[in-house]
RNA sequence: GCCAAGGUAGCUUAGAGGCGAAGCGGUGGACUGCAGAUCCAUUACACGGGAGUUCAAAUCUCUCCCUUGGCUCCA
């Protein structure tokens, strides 16, 4: 049974699908108009691993993503750029892509441009206009937030606080905080519409799409925390309000943010990391365990250091995977004895790794219960008592483990970053050598290449 | 101002009324020719301050302090 955050109702809640099994599942994608940067991979990569487990607890995940393909910024940027606003957004979503596979996130079942889906868009409007939820004016289409009385609910905000503060008030509109469906442009990407030629709103574009694939009701909707106000505020606005249908959507799911040193990660602050430089000098999983070793709900700080431990942690697993495998390749004295309890350690973890998940997707707690399984498997290896039935048992657990948190763990770390073959080669040879002279006894010379290779980050370690 | 999320050992984080965790890092020991890895011990009587409820509070209530984010189609 499986517990989730509602960021609706404030609480966690047992989940239950719509549809007996099958799961419908939307997360808001990114707009297109840059490369994207580590917080884009902390909220893809923390739905990756729900969806992940959500298929290893039986359901059917049907998970969709929208790509925002035309918007404000988007426009900008090709206008300081020259490039054709369109061919500017594929161009940053193939890097989005590539970015994605690049971090492991496979989970997403279909993308959905918004360019791409215009006649639902319209369609959506029409429906909000002929129920009277819409207006237009000569600037555009626009909700009328005063007919939906339940406005603010998932951000805990009434409609009269929202005006406070309000900046420039536009004169046109009914009530301040009406937000546009439609905006009636010329001189930039436009589509014909009722309304004429423009484009649409950034909100609406999310509604039509899960209309037009999910239908009006469905289970959980997913993104950053930063959305909540007023994007998914404004989708069930639109969604309620077309379709006559309360709730639109079961579970609201959020992610916290990432912040650099404590600080909002931005361009003017000069702490703005893509995923691209990330990868340059680190490994992807590193990065994947840095972001599960946090709640994903919690903010979650990311410095050079943090992720230095996350790579030694990460590293306590694939020494351990490493070793089995050199135990069940080698003629070991197999001791029997603690099979049961072996046996019965396994059953233990895995109990407490899927209450861990089960619990809101705890994979901090979940990472915890691995450490202690393995702890207790070196303890056994040390005193040789194990049997090889005992370590495959422990290895397939953790490689089980590995399968729903996004990692490879059956394949070793070092095949992982080595692509160059002749450099392969040399080292061999000089492992080789070395292992000669060590034979000899030849200590002074092997300490020293030992050394020279770790210079270089080749770390040798004798068995 | 309003709304939200936070403040737990040197660091990163779990936990959410009693039995106090995990990883990283430091130190000592076992094992090693030496390192490393691993194990054991230690760092470690940790829960932002103050009051209250309770037999019992890191956990509940109140209050104060601090950090971060959001506050409309211009994000």
């Amino acid at each position: 049974m499986i517990n989730l955050y509602n960021t609706l109702t404030r609480k966690k809640e047992i989940f239950k699908p719509m549809n007996g099994n099958r799961v419908k599942m939307f997360v808001c994608g990114p707009t297109v108009y840059d490369n994207s940067h580590i917080g884009h991979a902390r909220t893809y990569i923390s739905f990756d691993v729900i969806v992940r487990y959500l298929k290893y607890r039986g359901f059917t995940v049907f998970y969709l993503q929208n790509i925002t393909d035309i918007d404000d910024k988007i426009i900008k940027r090709s206008k300081e750029s020259g490039f054709d606003p369109l061919k500017l957004a594929r161009q940053f979503e193939k890097k989005y892509q590539d970015c994605m596979k690049a971090m492991g996130v496979e989970s997403v079942n279909f993308y959905a441009r918004a360019t791409e889906h215009l006649p639902e868009i319209i369609q959506q409007i029409q429906t909000l206009l002929e129920k009277r939820f819409a207006y237009e004016t000569d600037k555009g289409v626009y909700f009328d937030e005063s007919r939906f009385p339940d406005f603010g609910k998932l951000s805990n905000r009434k409609l009269e606080d929202l005006t406070v503060h309000r900046i420039n008030p536009d004169t046109s509109k009914k009530n301040p905080g009406d937000f546009a469906l439609w905006k009636k442009r010329k001189g930039e990407p436009v589509w014909d519409s009722p309304w004429g030629p423009g484009r649409p709103g950034w909100h609406i574009e999310d509604t039509a799409i899960t209309e037009e694939y999910f239908g009006p009701q469905y289970d959980i909707h997913g993104g950053g925390l930063d959305l909540i106000f007023p994007h998914h505020e404004a989708e069930i606005a639109q969604m309620e309000s077309a379709s006559g249908k309360k709730p639109m959507v079961s579970y609201w799911m959020h992610t916290g943010f990432l912040n650099v040193k404590g600080e909002k990660m931005s361009k003017s602050l000069g702490n703005f990391i893509t995923i691209k430089d990330l990868l340059k000098t680190h490994n992807p999983e590193v990065f994947r365990f840095f972001v599960l070793s946090t709640h994903y709900r919690s903010p979650i700080d990311f410095s050079n250091e943090i992720l230095e431990q996350s790579q030694n942690s990460l590293k306590r697993i694939y020494k351990l995977l490493e070793t089995i495998d050199e135990l069940l390749e080698s003629d070991i004295e197999e001791s029997t004895e603690n099979d049961l309890l072996c046996k019965q350690r396994v059953q233990e973890t895995e109990e407490s790794f899927l209450e861990a998940m089960d619990n809101d997707f705890n994979t901090p707690f979940a990472l915890s219960t691995i450490f202690d399984f393995i702890r207790e498997v070196n303890r056994y290896i040390n005193h040789q008592e194990i049997s090889k039935k005992s370590l495959n048992r422990s290895k397939n657990l953790i490689i089980e483990f590995g399968d729903i948190l996004g990692f490879n763990f059956s394949q070793k770390s070092s095949d992982k970053s080595s692509e160059n073959i002749v450099e392969d080669g040399l080292l061999e040879i000089i492992t080789d050598v070395r292992a000669k002279l060590r034979e000899q006894k030849d200590w002074e010379l092997s300490d020293d290449i030992r050394n020279k290779l770790k210079n270089l980050h080749i770390n040798l370690e004798d068995k």
